[in-house]
RNA sequence: GGCCUGAUGGCGGAGUGGUGACGCAGCGGACUGCAAAUCCGUGUACCCGAGUUCGAUUCUCGGUCAGGCCUCCA
């Protein structure tokens, strides 16, 4: 079964057939670090990573590029540096940091390659030139300006027709621009900001030009997939893909000279308010995990297609633990039962290489729990190979089933209360029935929940973090 | 104003031209000392109007509503 993706210069799901299946590339804007990540910076990072661990497990580890930029070169750096008095890098340094280290709570793996803006300069500034040298771009009062008339069809990829640009840059054009949609791909540095000398004079970088740079030294182009936040189809994408049609000179299949797929995820809102950091009202990664398991945020995030926009409530993390407890809840009861060694359960991988219809797929995955749960004998284990298989692909259930149900729980806490279950138990085989719900409403007391089986007494916190 | 999405049962959320995915919540039953967990069962849901069709939630047109982008936000 094929993996078909949702190409939105194509506006259609098309099969995924790479260029180079030795040699798969995937290239998605990462982060500006300026900042802590909050949840809606965290939906592109967990769905190309599952793009990724897909295409991995079709093609194989090695044979999967995936390329994250960081974006060190930004006018918010600047400001958050000049307020705390540090400098740049400092400010960098700390939030890549801290970034890495909020997505790999959400069970996101590292790409292959974080290129940086301030470590590609050299291609930047290359780039530039060769762009100027073959007549897409121009000088113009210390800038370098891109030209968006030079290759034609600027505005193919999100769909603004050209006569909309111009009126809707009704405000604000730039005298020295030749027309109003056309960029910057190098300005002077203001006092203060970061310079950098360049055949076009000292200065900076601008953004669009940054990640195509990127791309190229990092993965060469054309490139497979690429990605990100639908909010970044106009002007950011469109415009990286005028720089690259561009380069290409004026090759054939310019539409895919740059990027052969190109695919965008929706946006996550905020239900009723708006989330913004004024209104101090922002889901920080880092805050949220210490109200959920990462892997339930994660769970959160693949809840709805990855297309679709995405409300983030509270409600939404608090269904998202009870769908995980169901799974795990399957593989506690099988604790005992070795997992057989088998792929991903077909249905369930048909499902994701389907434009990666996640609802789908977690269907499959609770279909499986039910699967295991009534199997008997040698069907058991095939059952739990099954469901652990398919669920892994997805970056689901690596975690130990009793941790889950008992995480956050102290060594202390876990021996009283693995002690009045014993006494619990004791006491309902003497059927003091009065005793042992005593101790129930003990353990109640404590968030513990107890549950009865044939083989023995297990139980887990009401309420987790 | 331009471009573009979407409207599915109490909630979340797939999908399909004709036997109503899936999870949560609810209800009934089994199991259990009682619970919990688990298992089995349980819901006349597809925004409105018109059209195409033997038949539309699914296709077409119109409408209403909601949301996004057009401003270096993922």
């Amino acid at each position: 079964m094929p993996l078909s993706l949702y190409d939105t210069q194509a506006r259609a799901k098309r099969p995924f057939v790479p260029a180079d299946p030795a040699r798969v590339t995937m290239y998605v804007c990462g982060p500006t670090v300026y900042n802590y990540a909050h949840i809606g910076n965290a939906r592109p990072v967990v769905v190309f990573d599952l793009l990724f661990r897909l295409l991995r497990a079709t093609y194989g580890e090695a044979a999967v590029l995936y390329a994250a930029n960081v974006t060190d070169v930004d006018d918010k750096i600047n400001r958050r540096a000049a307020e705390e008095g540090v400098a740049i890098d400092v400010i960098t340094e700390r939030y890549l940091a801290a970034y890495n280290a909020d997505m790999a709570e959400l069970g996101a793996l590292r790409p292959s390659l974080q290129p940086r803006a301030t470590r590609t300069m050299d291609a930047i500034i290359a780039l530039i030139g060769r762009l100027v040298a073959n007549g897409s771009a121009y000088a113009a009062e210390g800038h370098v300006l891109f030209d968006t008339q030079a290759c034609g069809d600027y505005g193919a990829l999100s769909g603004h027709p050209m006569e909309d640009m111009i009126a809707g840059a009704r405000v604000d054009v730039a005298p020295y621009k030749r027309h109003p949609a056309d960029f910057v791909l190098w300005k002077p540095s203001k006092p203060g900001e970061p310079v950098w000398d360049s055949p076009f004079g000292p200065g900076r970088p601008g953004w669009h030009i940054e990640c195509t740079a990127m791309i190229e030294q990092s993965l060469g182009l054309p490139i497979d997939i690429h990605g990100g936040g639908i909010d970044l189809l106009f002007p950011h994408h469109e415009n990286e893909r005028a720089q690259g049609a561009c380069l290409h000179d004026h090759a054939q299949d310019r539409d895919r000279a740059y990027a052969r797929y190109w695919v965008h995820n929706g946006f996550l809102n905020f239900g009723e308010e708006k989330m913004s950091k004024s209104q101090g009202n922002v889901a920080l990664v880092k805050d949220l995990v210490k109200t959920a398991p990462g892997e339930a945020l994660r769970w959160a995030l693949l809840v709805g297609h990855y297309r679709a926009p995405l409300e983030w409530t509270g409600d939404l993390l608090a269904q998202s633990v009870k769908a995980l407890d169901r799974l795990y809840g399957a593989l506690r009861r099988a604790a005992g039962v070795d997992a057989a060694e088998t792929g991903p359960d077909p249905a369930f991988l048909a499902a994701l290489e389907d434009d990666l219809n996640t609802p789908a797929a977690m269907a499959e995955l609770f279909g499986l729990a039910t699967a295991l749960e009534t199997a008997t004998g040698p069907g058991r284990a095939e059952a739990k190979g099954r469901l652990l298989a398919s669920a892994r692909l997805m970056g689901f259930l690596f975690g130990d089933p009793e941790a889950w149900f008992q995480g956050g729980v102290d060594e202390a806490l876990k021996t009283r209360i693995d002690d009045l279950v014993t006494r619990r138990s004791e006491a309902r085989a003497a059927k003091d029935w009065a005793a042992a719900d005593q101790i129930r409403d003990e353990l109640a007391a404590l968030n513990v929940e107890v549950m009865d089986s044939a083989t023995g007494a297990t139980w887990r916190l009401k309420e987790r973090t």
